[in-house]
DNA sequence: GGCTGGCACTCGCACGGACGGAGTGCCAGG
DNA sequence: CCTGGCACTCCGTCCGTGCGAGTGCCAGCC
């Protein structure tokens, strides 16, 4: 039916022209500013049908309509084409990221790189420990009894953990250990390493059958742990752009809930590397975000995904640029880290 | 002279109630809440000399007086008692900081620390490479030509990168340039190890000499760069409390300073690990700090500091309640890193 | 000489009413 | 089903007023 086709019209103009004036849009602006072939009375009509079904709202009686939440997520599902990023973009990306000395390095600039682009709060979450795979391990002695376990994994990661033996080791029986650990867990993911313990302590010779269970339990334990999922934050000055108009009462409790990473990281759980996912508003769970939207994707080469990245930013935001710069960063960074 | 004395008395007055209620104050109020032993009408002789001298300063005709920097700065210097922490401060430290995995947990943790202790935003440098040694580097191989360098320090940072050499390596080249850095470089300050190479060169066999002098300059170069010290940044939802009177136009420069971590690298340059150093608004180069104050100190054993810590906050600060907490937090991280 | 009470004065701020403008809803006509 | 016209609503702004807090100054007192 075209009144339905123009309605959405409508809707979509409306969203554009908020989302790049920040003030509610009035029918005879709207009907100046696109080329909808119908006066402002009918815009009217069809604004009134929208507010009637959740898509737009009104601030006050006689004030412009807004996009609701509703409204936002009816753009982002038809309304929106992918915008192509620019040249000058992708060149910006490719200079942002190339040079990057390791894992850090990357993730660090990929989240000043989106920051920038999209000029909102970005965050980038490290490769998941549990999806990567032991690429060695290395046992370094600290003291007499003391330990430094030190994991390096398949997609650049390295963690360490200080482990406390009961008795004192000595030098043999550190390269003894190394040798062990890496025989037992080399390649194996850390998701799986659990159950490769119990194997081990057999194959392993009597005498270090303590020292191996104390650090392989350590280690299992300690780094499985989804709170050992790391993110980088970064361009949270960007949330001061919309002058306190975009977020209702203050940004604060944004800027709790990224601290508390723990929200983000499991919404970042959710992601995949094959689609965009957006959030607006009131979809999203946590309190502290129903003012919000985030723009989410996963990174990694083409069978396996690393981890998220992304935006978070007020609902009134570039859906579609947006998503665009996070797709091209985080297909950026999947091949970046897929080679190395 | 009793007359000064008093008047400094009333300066310590203005300041404490001023941070305390965030108003400016008044004459009456002061003789009311501070046994001063004097009448307002004295008090206002006094406070018109103060302001004279350029220690408080109105904000309008007939409105109460406000601390100028110069006020709150001879406040730190002669008028503010340390205040010793709470029993329950004190506890709260060691059952934050206690448990801690690594270094990452444990500079996490204290940066949550500091920021819930003080209620400002907290900083907290990693231990500076160049003044940590080389405890053990460990050489990994990714691809055939392509190799992962890691570096643990004895302060317990781990850093990698990746060299790509010019010629494939085998198994036993690997193993045997490990043995050799190792040989040269443990127990060598990152900042001496640049003077390591000649003669790690000229005893490397001949073989090896292209892979030791192209991975060991790659080491020294990124790694000594003062841009590779690190910075754990927290509670920057602490920012948002004074409701915008504390920082004049946004707190949005605040923020891009701290992102800019250079601005503050800088700064921690300056700590050692006796003295509280406070700076205080316009005493700050950087021009997006004029309006904030920072309250920063060393952190590491008797002998030696292994990097800084910090709060950055409103001028208008709790200042010796917020030295005495980076104080207290500085000297159990010492503590603390010293032991591993 | 320094402290005190009194007094006039200055301002900032909150309150309230008037005004203008933007935008709407509705209706009758094409 | 679209359009032009019209009355209405309501927000934001401006201005004038009153009030209160706080000051500076002065004359008097210890």
């Amino acid at each position: 039916m075209a009144h339905d086709e123009r309605r959405l019209e409508v809707l979509r103009a409306i969203v554009q022209d908020f989302v790049s004036t920040n003030d509610p849009v009035g029918s005879k602006a709207l009907a100046e500013r696109h080329d909808l072939g119908v006066s402002p009375a009918t815009i009217r009509n069809d604004m009134a049908v929208l507010e009637e079904q959740g898509y737009i709202t009104q601030p006050h009686t006689s004030a412009g309509r807004v996009p609701t939440d509703k409204g936002y997520r009816l753009f982002v599902d038809r309304l929106s084409a992918v915008k192509p990023l620019s040249g000058a973009e992708r060149r910006a990306i490719e200079r942002f990221l190339d040079g990057a000395v390791d894992l850090h390095d990357v993730l660090g600039r990929t989240v000043r790189l989106l920051a920038q682009l999209t000029r909102q709060v970005a965050v980038v979450q490290y490769p998941t420990l549990s999806r990567s795979a032991v690429r060695h391990l290395e046992v370094v002695q600290v003291t007499a009894s003391r330990l430094l376990v030190v994991l390096i994994t398949d997609t650049g990661r390295v963690e360490q953990r200080v482990v406390d033996s009961a008795v004192e080791v000595d030098a043999g029986a550190v390269a003894d250990l190394r040798t062990l650990l890496n025989q037992a867990f080399a390649g194996v993911t850390l998701a799986d390493a659990g159950d490769k313990v119990p194997d081990l302590l057999e194959t392993a010779p009597p005498h270090l059958r303590g020292l191996v269970a104390t650090v392989s339990t350590t280690l299992v334990e300690t780094l499985v742990e989804p709170s050992e999922d790391r993110l980088v934050i970064g361009g949270t000055a960007n949330l001061t752009r919309g002058s306190a108009l975009d977020f209702p009462g203050t940004m604060r409790p944004i800027l709790e809930a990224l601290e508390e990473q723990v929200v983000v990281l499991r919404l970042m759980s959710e992601v995949d590397a094959s689609t965009v996912l957006v959030r607006i508003g009131e979809e999203n769970d946590h309190e502290a975000l129903t003012s919000a939207s985030l723009v989410t994707v996963g990174y990694g080469s083409a069978d396996r995904s690393l981890g998220g990245l992304g935006i978070v930013g007020p609902t009134r935001m570039d859906y579609p640029g947006n998503m665009a710069a996070v797709r091209a960063v985080a297909r950026y960074v999947g091949h970046l880290l897929a080679e190395s």
